[in-house]
DNA sequence: TTGTACGCGTTATCAA
DNA sequence: TTGATAACGCGTACAA
């Protein structure tokens, strides 16, 4: 039985270690470790010594619950999500979780299902759980309320473009990216390319059709309406779309699906009707999900790193907590070419 | 202006609502709230009533943070997963948090990476908290710790065979799930058939080569170890396992992977080598993620409802708070035959 | 059955 | 720079 065994018999007797015990341990008040613990005000370097000492000692951690009801941060960061299962995003939580573990911040994920109703309501949720700040992956919530909000906490938002005071906003390249996919297709020949697009009332969904559209007209190329059909951006959703482009008849030797998930699902359609890709028909996606890279054949589309994005998002938190101008990055989209497209045939 | 109007400008003046405001409201005391909120003990049905009245006139909610120094609940349930974005595990966390907020349970996600170490830390934040209880996807973590924790809270562990007081598990069908993905390739007539395990350390991996390797001797055959290959429950693995299956020249007609994402993979290998599926070669998967049926060709897999188990664990979960004892349910497993298996060639 | 008074662990305010 | 003291909002013995 060593003497540090007996101490901590008797130090330790009650259950957790409380910033008091720490204080008495190290021989000062409270105030002062709480100072020292959240650098509120210069102390002497040797109470800070003795404070610090204490702390390794007792295994101290502040109680977060003790913490929020006193006014102080909770040292938790509400995200919301629209599906805790997205493939799509799931990669940016992951990112974001990873770095605000690093700096001993823990991730809220609440899920708006792209509803606006539900998300205002998990947002309310969030606050009501005095989270310190907010990163919001998309939805259909309002500019303003996100702006409004953003006067009581930090924000950081993906997947559209505001800023203000404690707002920050990380956007994807949706438009540049869809051009990409587009010049790609063209440079290989392609005249008449269809596209799958995402819901028309989704804004990442208008950017990336937006760009198609664009890059067409720069080629002087005609957007041919016949040749558009909205999914859902889900598997299901790429498939009906794109029997519908089969059986309206019209010509096409290539497809653009607004993300990979419905280019999956265009990608079995045709399989069904006969058609092999990339010979007979080429297919290019968007998102780069890793299952990409394992589809028959591997999928060429427009590679953005969603978990880059997250942590870049993350980062951009911390920096707002800390009362930092978070500095802003683009994220670039990138063109990856694998072998779901070939010239066009003559 | 109407009369609401303007006692909501007197009434809220303050901030938030408390429960201090609401006893003032209705003329009781803050201990007759809390009781009333908590069900904590009989109480005259006029007050009752006067109470909930003022709850609802103050939208009143209950500050966690104060309940949870207080001692009491903070309505939330710790998650722990192992990584935020698998697609398998994402389906459980979906149930678990559709069922938790129907409950007003807030679920506190975090991930173990499918590493023992970090797993425990994880925990431990989770505990420190003072979530209300533990739901636990599977995970590296010994049975034994588990154990020793249901003795402060309760968990509900998914992947696992264990029981005891505040300890609940919902364990998957492995074994007979894999003894149907044997059985229904037998029945086609292979007799050759290769496996790709998961890793050979993690529970559900040795039970589902366990299901194979009885059924095959049920049903007469010999397991060839020549046929076994290992991967990492990724396409990544599936893939490389697949190749050295490839370039064992051991002959066979079917393969199982023991599960889809290293079905994908195998598919991709098996194409870049030239067979065909299911001409050449019937692949069976395990799990029937969503996007299994959005293959090519269609994955023939054994489905099990994750979505489903979250939600039971999360209804087993509900039930342990409320000191009740959940009744153990098994999801059984089934085979969803599509169009990756055919009869095998003479 | 109901109310009073105290404590939970921390931060903020104010003096010293 | 440091320390006492008062909140923060709720649950709960204890008393009535």
């Amino acid at each position: 039985m060593t003497d540090s065994d007996t101490q901590s018999h008797t130090a330790t007797a009650s259950r957790k270690p409380t910033l008091g015990m720490v204080a008495t341990l190290a021989g000062v008040s409270p105030s002062t470790v709480s100072r020292i613990i959240n650098g509120t005000a210069k102390v002497n370097s040797a109470k800070m010594a003795a404070v610090h000492q204490a702390i390794e000692q007792l295994q101290f951690r502040p109680d977060p619950a003790a913490r929020s009801l006193a006014g102080g941060s909770t040292m938790s960061v509400g995200v919301l999500t629209q599906f805790i299962d997205s493939p799509y995003y799931g990669e940016a939580l992951r990112g974001i979780e990873d770095i605000l573990r690093e700096h001993h911040y823990v991730p809220l994920f609440a899920s708006g299902r792209w509803n606006e109703v539900e998300e205002a309501e998990r947002l309310a949720l969030l606050q009501e759980r005095k989270v310190d700040g907010l990163i919001v992956l998309s939805g259909r919530l309002a500019d303003q309320v996100l702006m409004d909000m953003s006067k009581d906490l930090p924000i950081v938002v993906m997947g559209r473009s505001i800023t203000g005071h404690q707002l920050f906003s990380i956007d994807i390249d949706n438009f540049e990216g869809s051009r990409l996919a587009t010049r790609h297709l063209i440079s290989l020949g392609h005249r008449n390319i269809a596209y799958v697009s995402g819901p028309l009332d989704h804004g990442d969904a208008q950017r990336r059709l937006e760009g198609f559209k664009t890059e067409l007209s720069k080629r002087s190329l005609v957007f041919n309406p016949a040749l558009l059909a909205v999914g859902d951006f889900q598997e299901s959703g790429g498939f009906k779309a794109m029997n519908r482009l089969l059986q309206s008849g019209e010509m096409f030797s290539a497809v653009i699906a607004a993300n990979d998930q419905m280019a999956y699902g265009a990608r079995l359609a045709l399989s069904n009707a006969g058609y092999r890709v990339p010979e007979d028909i080429s297919l290019v996606g968007f998102d780069d999900l890793p299952h990409s890279a394992f589809t028959i054949p591997p999928l060429t589309t427009v590679h953005q790193s969603v978990y880059e994005i997250g942590v870049l998002a993350a980062k951009a938190m911390i920096a707002l907590l800390k009362k930092e101008t978070p500095t802003a990055v683009t994220v670039p989209a990138k063109l990856v070419a694998r072998e779901s497209t070939r010239v066009a045939r003559v």
